[in-house]
DNA sequence: AATCCAGTCAACCGCAGTTCG
DNA sequence: ACGAACTGCGGTTGACTGGAT
């Protein structure tokens, strides 16, 4: 068999996407679902690649995307599970409800790696402001989802309108992540920063203990069932909190931020 | 007012992994 | 078991924006 290039180039669309392609796009995944990327274009009649349609809908179209400037927390979840996981974008971002790995990877290069780095002299500071507020501005409403498609379909749904009013919450994504690494070092004034849920906690670790006896967290190879509740190292306890973080989410079908 | 230039972000590219016949 | 088809991911690019000069 001979295998086609994934997007043929000749007649084939490229760059930003109009708003009419965008509501075209949308209009044919609500209808159809999107089950075959690459016949999708041809059977919606777009004239871009199944990749390039993909992209646009993950990265852009889909309802459950919150748009809108990274919230502290956010941020800081983010260094956190940076940290952990190292470019694994699309790991990171499975933590951060709607948040794409794309949004997350130009957050990370544009601002937060620079965050990382030793703090310059204010004579060494950039000069120039953010273009964008990115963070305390937490309401970020849908900002203007101006440039290449204005205008275009917006979906908003219920659980986006719930998950963007986030910078108030107990639960945070930034207390579990900041207690990954500072499990057992909260002053009384992060705590009040990073409230977590009480429930969120025992649920946690209530299944925490529970799974060890079954294949969830022993497929990992490293159990840390009751007998590693309690991690040593800095390594274990990295692993600890992150696989605790992680199953967390699994549970709760991802806390939101 | 014009130009420069750094920051931002949407989109593309190519590769690796997975699924399927 | 094998190879093609397809999907998903991470790195990179380039157009655009807006502050600085």
């Amino acid at each position: 068999m001979e295998r086609a290039p994934f997007c043929e180039k000749m007649g084939l669309k490229r760059g930003p996407w109009t708003p009419e392609e965008d509501r075209v796009l949308v209009a044919h995944i609500e209808r159809h679902g999107h089950s075959n990327w690459r016949a999708l274009p041809k059977q919606a009649g777009l004239l871009r690649c199944g990749k390039s349609c993909r992209l646009r809908w993950i990265n852009y179209l889909r309802p459950d995307i919150k748009r809108g400037n990274f919230s502290w927390e956010e941020e800081d979840a983010i260094i956190q599970l940076h940290q952990m996981l190292g470019n694994r974008w699309s790991a990171i971002a499975a933590r951060l409800p709607g948040r794409t790995d794309n949004e997350i990877k130009n957050v990370w290069h544009t601002h937060l790696k620079k965050r990382l780095e030793p703090t310059k002299p204010a004579s060494q500071a950039p000069k120039r402001k953010p273009k964008k507020q990115q963070q305390q501005q937490p309401e970020a409403v849908p900002t203007t989802l101006e440039g290449p498609t204005t205008g275009a379909v917006v979906p908003v749904s219920p659980e986006q309108s719930l998950s963007t009013s986030t910078t108030s919450t107990t639960t945070d994504y930034s207390a579990a992540a900041s207690s990954m690494e500072n499990a057992d070092s909260f002053t009384s004034e992060e705590e009040e920063d990073y409230q977590i849920d009480d429930s969120f906690w025992s649920e946690t670790l209530a299944m925490t203990v529970d799974s060890s006896n079954d294949s969830g967290m022993q497929a990992e190879g490293s159990t840390f069932g009751a007998s590693s509740a309690a991690p040593s190292t800095n390594e274990d306890d990295m692993d600890f909190w992150l696989k605790l973080f992680m199953q967390a989410s699994d549970m709760q079908n991802l806390p939101q931020i």
